[in-house]
Order: structure tokens, then sequence, then C-alpha cells
DNA sequence: TCGTTGCATGGAAGCGATTCCATTGCAAGC
DNA sequence: GCTTGCAATGGAATCGCTTCCATGCAACGA
């Protein structure tokens, strides 16, 4: 039917050992020559390889990790079903599983339910996957602390609140914080309100310490008023816009975009132009919200970066290879609608315009 | 370390040679005896079931399905990693892992893009998957059609529009689109709108067939007024509200949740309360929407139960077993907050208030 | 020139299951 | 009483790959 222009992919399945013999060498030779293993003439792996491209060749996986190699998959824990309408634990799904793709590795899906057809026990033993990738927002569950106990290589995408003693990839969260502010203040707002995350993690602390430090290096101080709580959910930055607004901000930095749609809509029901009245940064880039709204300025997570990274290191790591236990990656102002120059040059405190 | 209930099995793997050995039988037939294969004395039969329970013996899927076993997983076809941010396509995902894990499959997640690494040829060459289910808005890609044209079992959750050749898992929209409006004539209300769906989607034609039915249940003529175009997305159903509320319905049927959710917020803006002023079903009873809202009584898809048979189905198939090429599961009305009994009893048509 | 070293290579032994085929034992049929 | 047939079982081949080990051969130093 339809052939394309590999040649005789269509044929059935080759085998090494077909492919050995077309080149005239042994299936170990092949074997070697294929796998990069040195201690095979230049010149003949160069056949081998030649060979094994014009037939379509593709290594039966299941021989070769029957033959001590990898699974060449690995696993991704997402956490429970509902954390998937998780705008985060999407977007690492989905980048990592591109990330994933292009390793050449199988991406399954592991649920952390504690079925008992679910154990982790059970996950290792049957040597499905040769590693797993953590999401963040999984972390917490009995099911994956005895995971990343257990001898499975893991990376964990995010920061866990306690241990660090697992590989991480993560956001520079506190660098984003302040970049964010930062790019406010370069608009030249001074009385920038924030919507907090919950106190407990470790990704909302460190934002808000970016916040602080996008202050001090204008040499500003930050009103405490400014500061409002909030755990990460729409209905909370819908809560705290009122206290918030009563403190006349000129722009409101949140620390994630459902808080700030939280805040948009109240901001409508108010009567208060985003961003003509007040700008708004989010975090996360995300592309939910309302469609009839003005697009959310953000700071984008390099998803796309963290998933690559996430799954070269486990690799790596499965490999035996040393990784480092912290690797961040930074991430950066979106400039979509929702700042603005401010108009009312209302410099309170004694600084000039232009800094450092 | 943490040693369960479950005896040695944090021991090294067992091997299914060491099984038998200590079941005092040969491979072959401990293989037969865990296997459900006849020909095997029901004494030593179990006597290998309860050797091989408490060793915690897993069977290698590697070993196995190099000896030309199934590979013990499906690949799960979500289309191009932006379709993950469709609702409805988390939920599959999510119900369909949970599913696979149920019956102890395997869950890999294919994408659709047409990377030279990932192609169709290369999936079904490198057998990490028996088969693959299919989520219904990954289909129409090129990469899916050829897919589905592969030797490799296929199986689709939601309709292909042009194809019946391929064993479909889908809601009956039909039985789905009646059932809603009939909740709606069920509370009184007689001028139904409805916001359709994109008219080359067979889902979307049904759920507007099964609104005529209601009508016809009821003895009732449809104003063609009522109905506006839709097009699936939030920005649509805004849009659509302007005219559907010209037209003075009771209540509205909106073909999915994201319409209805674009309708709320342009009734917001009119101050055109719901579920006061106008009542509302939508479709998919998803979680989404607008928290400070009032919760969208909506059709829920029985994901859940499409997904276990999906799952199901699909083994089935690769085990040679048929199975039928259409197999419809039940919506029912999820009800929420946005449907009341209607105050004004107009009823403009002859009708009397019960019926058939 | 001869023994060493080292590289390139092939033969063969697994990896852990499934399954074909041969064997055994026993009851039924003549 | 002996053949036939069936049920239960074990031996061994096999799946496709990796890798240990032995071998052949060229280059090297003494």
């Amino acid at each position: 039917m339809s052939d394309h222009t590999l040649g005789e992919q269509n044929a059935e399945a080759i085998t090494l050992r077909e492919v050995a013999s077309r080149a005239g060498v042994s299936s170990a030779t092949a074997s070697r020559a294929l796998n990069g293993r040195d201690g095979v003439d230049p010149e003949v792996r160069k056949r081998v390889q030649d060979v094994a491209r014009e037939a379509g060749y593709r290594p039966n996986r299941a021989a070769r990790h029957l033959a001590g190699g990898r699974a060449s998959a690995i696993g991704l824990v997402v956490g429970n079903t509902l954390l998937l309408h998780d705008s985060y634990a999407i977007s690492v799904l989905g980048h990592v599983a591109v990330a994933a793709d292009a390793h050449n590795e199988g991406l399954m899906l592991v649920l952390d339910s504690k079925s008992p057809s679910n154990s982790v026990d059970n996950l290792i033993r049957n040597g499905m996957i040769d590693g797993a990738i953590i999401s963040a927002v999984a972390v917490g569950s009995d099911w994956v602390e005895e995971l990343l106990n257990s001898p499975l290589p893991t990376i964990l995408i995010g920061t866990h609140p306690t241990r660090n003693d697992i590989p991480i990839i993560d956001v520079d969260n506190h660098r984003a914080g302040c970049l964010a502010v930062l790019h406010l203040l370069d608009h030249g707002h001074r009385r920038i309100g924030l919507i907090a995350g919950p106190p407990d993690r470790v990704d909302s602390h460190d934002r808000l310490a970016g916040y602080h430090e996008a202050h001090a290096m204008y040499g500003l101080k930050v009103d405490p008023e400014l500061i409002q709580p909030g755990s990460y959910t729409r209905i909370s930055g819908y809560e705290a816009a009122d206290a918030l607004l009563a403190q006349e901000p000129d722009a409101i930095f949140s620390l994630n975009d459902e808080m700030a749609f939280g805040l948009m809509i109240r901001c409508k029901e108010l009567s208060v132009r985003i961003p003509e009245d007040i700008s708004l940064v989010g975090f996360d880039a995300s592309i939910a919200g309302d469609p009839t709204d003005i697009a959310l300025t953000s700071m984008s997570q390099p998803f796309t970066k963290m998933a690559d990274l996430a799954v070269r290191s486990l690799i790596s790591i499965t490999e035996g290879k040393h990784v480092p236990l912290k690797q961040l990656v930074q991430a950066e102002v979106k400039q979509r609608g929702t700042v603005l120059h401010t108009r009312r040059l209302r410099v309170d405190a004694g600084t000039g315009d232009a800094s450092a």
C-alpha cells in the first residue's frame, strides 16, 4: 500500500541476525556496531549501519530488554487522575511526552493509586520502565514517597518539600519572581500588589522572595499590606481581590495564573479595568482563562527545556552516570496584554527613573 | 526496610523456573498452570498458583513478549500536545489510565506528531504496545489515519467522521441530547434554545437530533430561530448568546460545557440570571468553569465505562476475539445548579402538561 | 625472529518466558 | 489381554538481543 521513500520497511520485521548476515558479519559485531560499542572497525561499523538503515531495521525492544538492556521506556507519575485537570500537570505531561519521544523512549503513564495491582513493587518488578519522572504535583502521597525510596531511578520536576537527596529539575522560581516584578517596575509601577501561594510550597515561597528582591534592587520598601494570601486556586484569587484593590496598587503580581484569572473576574465585576487601571502579571503562561478577556501577561515556565532535561537526566541515571541533584532553568516574561506603562507617574519613593 | 504482609516479595525477582521447581513441576507445566491453559491437573495448578503467590512471582514481561506473547501494554493516542488542554481529552486520558491499570496493562502515551522517530511504522515495529486506543479528538490527522490503516489493533473512543469499519466506543449522543432536553421539558420549559456544535462533527449532529426528538416526544414543534451555531469553544458560546437571548428562551441547551460557560459570561454581563431567568444544560459535566458561578447542570459522559470498555475491547481484539463495531454507552443528566422549574407557566403550545 | 600485546571478530551462552513435541500412565474399547 | 486414545507432564527449541570468552592476526619491542 503506502510505500514511502524509506525503502523496504514494509516487509516483515528484520532481525539483527539478518542485518548482520547481509553485512557479512556476525550478530555480535552487528550489535556492537549499532550500539556504539567500541572495538569495531570503523569501516565495518559504517557498513552495518548502512545495511540496518536501508533494511529499516528496528531492534526488538523486548529482546534487548531481556538480554539485560534497558526497557527503553520511562514512567511519568502525574498523580491522582484529578490532578490531571491541573494546567501545570498537563503541561508537564505533554512536554515530557514530546521529550521522551525525541529521545526514542516510550512513555508510560503511571498512576499513584495504591490499588493492589499497582504497588510500587509491582511497577519495579514487571520491569516495563527504567525509571520514572515524577511531577511535583504528585509528591506527598504515600505511594510516591515509597517510589522515591525504591531502587527505581527517579527524578522530580518541581521541588520536594522536604527531601533534597533526589535529583530535581525546576524552574528558578526566585529569579522568575524577581523578573516578573522587575517587569512591572520597569514599566513604572511602584505599588505592586501580590497574591501569594500556599505557604508550605517551596515554589510559592521562592517566588515571593523574588518579589522582595526585585524591590530591593530598585531600592524600594515593600508595603506588607500589598501582600495577600492565596492558594493557587482561581477562587482564592477572586477572594483576594477586594483586600488587594483596597490598597490601591498600580499593578499586581499573582503567583500563578489561576489566581490571576480569579482576580480578573472580580475586577470585571467591580469595573476595574485591566490593564488600563491595573497591570497584572501571572505565572505559568497557561492558555486557559476567559477568552473574552485580554490575554494575561505571565511568567512562562520553560516546560520544553525542563522536560527535555528531565528525560535526559533520567536516562543518564539509568546508565549509571552522575547527574546534579538540582538543575534550575529560567522562566521568562511572556508579554501579552495585561501590562502597560504607568500613566500617572506617581513616583512616591525618591528613587530616580532608570536603575541598575 | 518496608516489609509488607505480602511475604518475601522484596527479595530478588523470582523466575518461573524457580516457582516451578519449588512446586515440583517443570517450567512448562508451571506456565500452563499460571496462564489458565488447560491440560493441567487441578491440584497441581493450585499448588503452582500458591507457590507463585507466596513467592511474589511476577512474570517478566519482556520475556513473555519475546516468547510470542502480548506486550501487555496499550497505547493511547491523544493527538497533538495542545489537544491535551481539551477537557474532554483529559478525561479520556485519565479514565483510560485507570482502566488500563485495572486490567494490568501498561499505558503508553503516543503522540501523533510525524517526527521521523515517531512513524507509525516505528510504533508498530518496536512492539511496545499491542494495540491503541484513539481518542476522537485526534482523528483527522494523517498520522492517525495511517495508524487506522495499519495492522495494529485500534479502537476509537468517539466517532470517526467517515469510517465505520473501526470498532468504536461512544456515548449515545442522540439519546443524551434527547435526555438533556427532556430534562428541561420536564421542568416546564417550552422555548428551549440550543447552541449547536461544528456541523461536520457526528456527535454534534446526533445531539441536535436528540433535541428534535425530545420535542417530538412532547408533540412540540421546534422554532428554528432557537438554534444558534457554535463551534464547541467558549468564545463561540459567548458570541451565540445575544442572538439566542433575543429569542427569549426559557431555557438553553448548549451542546457542550465550554460554550455554556461562554454563554454564562455573556449573561452575567447582561444581568441575565441563571437559572432564575433562564435554565441551562451543558454537555460533558466538566469540572472547569468559573468557580464563582453556580455549577452547571450538564450531561455527564460515562467516561469510566467508556474507558473500561475500550480497554477490554482492545484486549479482546489483540486476542483475536470479535468485538462489535459500535458500542454505545448512556450519558445521564448531572443535576447541578442551572436548571429550575419554570415559574411563568407560559405553555404556548396547546399540549397538556405531562406527556408520554 | 619470537613472544606479547591488543584490536577486531565470531561462537555461543544466556535473559525468562511460551509452546511444540515426545513421553508416560492409565482407563476404555475390542 | 492388548491396543488405542486421552490427559498430564517434561524436555528442549525458540523469540532477538547482548555480552563473555576464545580466536586470529597484525604490530610491537627485545
